[in-house]
DNA sequence: CTGAAAGCGCTTACAG
DNA sequence: CTGAAAGCGCTTACAG
C-alpha cells in the first residue's frame, strides 16, 4: 500500500498534470516554506546554499513553472509589456514588432500587441486594454496621441515611445534621424546630376514626414537649388497615394528627372503610375524611396532607398523598456540612416 | 466635518485612482455583496432587477473595470487567446493577425501573439509560454508541429489550427482550398493559350505547397497536357527562392511562355530574375502568383494571382475559437479561391 | 537567513 | 435570488 502510494506520488512528479504544479508543491518537496521558494525564484533575498539547492532540485524534479497570472495579482508585475502599433500587419512596423518580441522574450517578458488604427481614440482604448491587463510597461510605436496623454500613463509605469523627438515628462523617446535620411536621399539624386527632383510627401501629421521633407529642402538648399512647390505633392504614406501623387506630377507639366518619395510604399505606387504613363524607371526618371522595406529589394527594378533600421528600432525600444523596468537609465541608440543605392536611380543622362 | 467627508468620497468616486476601483467598492456602493456584482458581470445567474440597476449604476459611477488578472486566477479564464504564427511580421499572415485581433477584441478577448519561426521546437516553446500565461484557447496559423503534439493541448483547451485539412482529435481545422486555387491559376494560363507553363513550387513541408502543385497537375491533365518535370522547380516560399527558381528555368533551356509561382513572394522574385534575363512580363512570359498580397497590386506590372482571403481566415479562426469557448460547435467557413487577373498575364501571342 | 500570515481582486460552490 | 467563505497561486511586509 505504502509503496503504491509512493509510486503514485513519484508518477505524479514525473508527469505533472498540465500546469498543476504550484509553488507550494515545490516548497513541500524541498522542505522549505513557500516564501523561500518565492525568494529564490525572484532573487529577492539571499538564501542559504543548501536550501537553494534543494529548491532548484525540486523545481527541476516537478517541472514547476511559475504562474504569471498569480504573480501578476500578488506582486503587481505581470512580466508583460504592452506594445501599441498602428496595424499589426504593417509592412513597416512588422520588423519592429519582431525586434521587440525577440529581445523581450529573451528577458522573460511577453509582448502584448494592440493596434491603434491611426486614430487617437482607438489608441486610447487600446492603451486602456493594456492597462486593464496590468502590463508592466508600454511601448508605443508612433501614435497620434499627444504627449500629455502619454505623460499621464508615464506617471504610473514606464513608457517608451518611438517616432517623436521628445516624449514629455518621464517618457523615453527613441527617434530615427529622418531629417538626415531625407537629406541623404536627395543628396544621392543630386550627386547623380539631377536638378529637377520631385518630392512626394508623407502624411504631414507624422513628425517623420515633416522631417524627411525638411531633409529634402535642406539638401536642395545646400546645392544652391530653389525649392519649387510645383515639384512637391502630398501623399499619405500608402501605395495609392504615391500612385496619385506621381500622376499629379506628370500631369502637372513641370519637368522632373527624379522623384524622391517619403516612403517605400508610396515609391511603389509612384513606380506603377510612372510605368502607366510611359516613363521608365530609371531610364526616364530616377526613383528613391525611404525605409528599405523587405519588398524594395525585389521590385522591378529594385528600389534605391534609405535604410531604416526598423528591427533595431524594436530591439532598442525593448531594451530601453527592460532598462526602465530594472530601474536603470535607458542608453539605447539607433544606427544612423544609410543610403541603399539599387537600380531605380541612375546618373542623369547627358 | 461630515459634509467634508461626503465631498471627499464623492471626489474619489468621480476621479478614481488609476485602476484602483475594485469589485468590492462597487458592491459597497451598490449595497450588495461582491458575489452579486460578480454574477451580474458574468451573467452567471439571474439577479433581481433593482439590484442589477443599482450595480450598473455603481459601475458607471465608479468607472469600474474588472481586473482580468484576478479574474484569470480566480476563475481560470483569462479572456485571452494565444495565437502562434510563424513570424509576427509575415506579409502573408499579417492579414490573419488583424482578422483575429478584430474579431477577438469585439468579444472582449485579447490575442497573445507568439512566433514559431518555422521550427517545431520553437513552436513548442511558444505554446508553453502561452499555456504558462493561462490563455483560454490557442489558434495556430499553420505550424510544423504534428497533429499529436497539438492533440495533447486540445485535451485541455480549445485549439483551432489553419493550414491543414484535419487537425486530429478535438481540434478545429480550418483550411483554404489550395488545390482549387492551384487549379484555377493554371486554368487561367491555359485559357490564355499557354501550353508551356512552368511551376515554381513552394516549401514541400507545407501541405499548402503540395496542394497547389496538385492543382497545377490536375489542370494540366484536364487539358490533356503532359506533366513535364523540366518545367517544375522547387522553391521555399520566399522571394530569393523564386528568383533562383526562375533563373534555373531560363538557364535550363526548356521553353516556357508562362510561370505559375506557388505564392506571390516567389512570383516577385521570379519577376526580377526574368527581368534581369531580358524576359519581359507579360510580353515574353506571363506570370501568375498565389495569395494576393497587398503588394501584388502595385508591382510593375501588377500581378495576376489567386486571392487568398487571409483576413477572413483570421476572422474565421477567431470566430471558431469564440464558438468553442462558448461551448458551441464551430461553423466557420472560408470563401473559395478566386482568380484576380491583373497585368502580368496575357494571351499567348500568335 | 527564513516562516507564518495576510493580501492581490476576483469566482464559485455552499447554504440559505 | 443572494451572502459568507474559501480559494486561485503567488508576493511581501512582519517578525524572528
Amino acid at each position: 500500500m505504502k509503496i503504491t502510494t509512493a509510486v503514485a506520488r513519484r508518477g505524479q512528479a514525473t508527469a505533472p498534470q498540465e500546469g498543476k504544479v504550484t509553488l507550494e508543491h515545490v516548497a513541500q518537496e524541498a522542505g522549505v516554506s513557500p516564501s523561500t521558494v518565492s525568494r529564490i525564484l525572484n532573487g529577492t533575498a539571499v538564501v542559504s546554499d543548501d536550501k537553494r539547492a534543494a529548491v532548484d532540485a525540486a523545481i527541476a524534479r516537478l517541472g514547476f513553472v511559475p504562474n504569471p497570472v498569480a504573480r501578476g495579482l500578488a506582486g503587481g508585475r505581470t512580466l508583460s509589456v504592452g506594445v501599441v502599433t498602428q496595424a499589426i500587419d504593417s509592412p513597416f512596423y512588422g520588423g519592429a514588432l519582431r525586434g521587440i518580441e525577440d529581445t523581450l522574450s529573451g528577458a522573460g517578458y511577453s509582448p502584448l500587441f494592440v493596434s491603434g488604427h491611426w486614430n487617437a481614440a482607438h489608441e486610447a482604448r487600446s492603451i486602456e486594454t493594456l492597462r486593464a491587463r496590468r502590463v508592466d510597461g508600454i511601448i508605443v510605436l508612433s501614435c497620434r496621441l499627444g504627449d500629455s496623454a502619454l505623460a499621464v500613463h508615464a506617471q504610473s509605469l514606464p513608457v517608451v515611445v518611438t517616432g517623436r523627438g521628445v516624449g514629455g515628462a518621464g517618457i523615453c523617446a527613441l527617434n530615427f534621424d529622418n531629417f538626415e535620411g531625407g537629406r541623404l536621399a536627395t543628396e544621392h539624386l543630386l550627386a547623380l546630376g539631377h536638378r529637377r527632383i520631385a518630392f512626394i510627401a508623407g502624411d504631414s501629421r507624422h513628425p517623420d514626414a515633416r522631417e524627411r521633407q525638411r531633409g529634402y529642402r535642406a539638401a536642395l538648399q545646400a546645392a544652391g537649388l530653389a525649392y519649387d512647390p510645383a515639384l512637391v505633392v502630398p501623399g499619405q504614406f500608402f501605395e495609392e497615394s504615391g500612385y496619385a501623387a506621381a500622376e499629379r506630377l506628370v500631369q502637372g507639366g513641370a519637368p522632373f528627372t527624379a522623384v524622391f518619395a517619403a516612403n517605400d510604399q508610396m515609391a511603389f505606387g509612384a513606380a506603377l503610375a510612372l510605368h502607366r504613363h510611359g516613363r521608365r524607371v530609371p531610364d526616364d526618371v530616377s526613383l528613391v524611396g525611404f525605409d528599405d522595406l523587405a519588398a524594395a529589394r525585389y521590385t522591378v527594378p529594385p528600389l534605391s532607398t534609405i535604410h531604416h533600421p526598423i528591427y533595431e528600432l524594436g530591439q532598442a525600444a525593448a531594451t530601453a523598456m527592460l532598462q526602465l523596468l530594472s530601474g536603470a537609465t535607458p542608453t539605447a541608440a539607433l544606427p544612423p540612416p544609410r543610403l541603399i543605392a539599387r537600380e531605380s536611380s541612375r546618373p542623369l543622362p547627358g
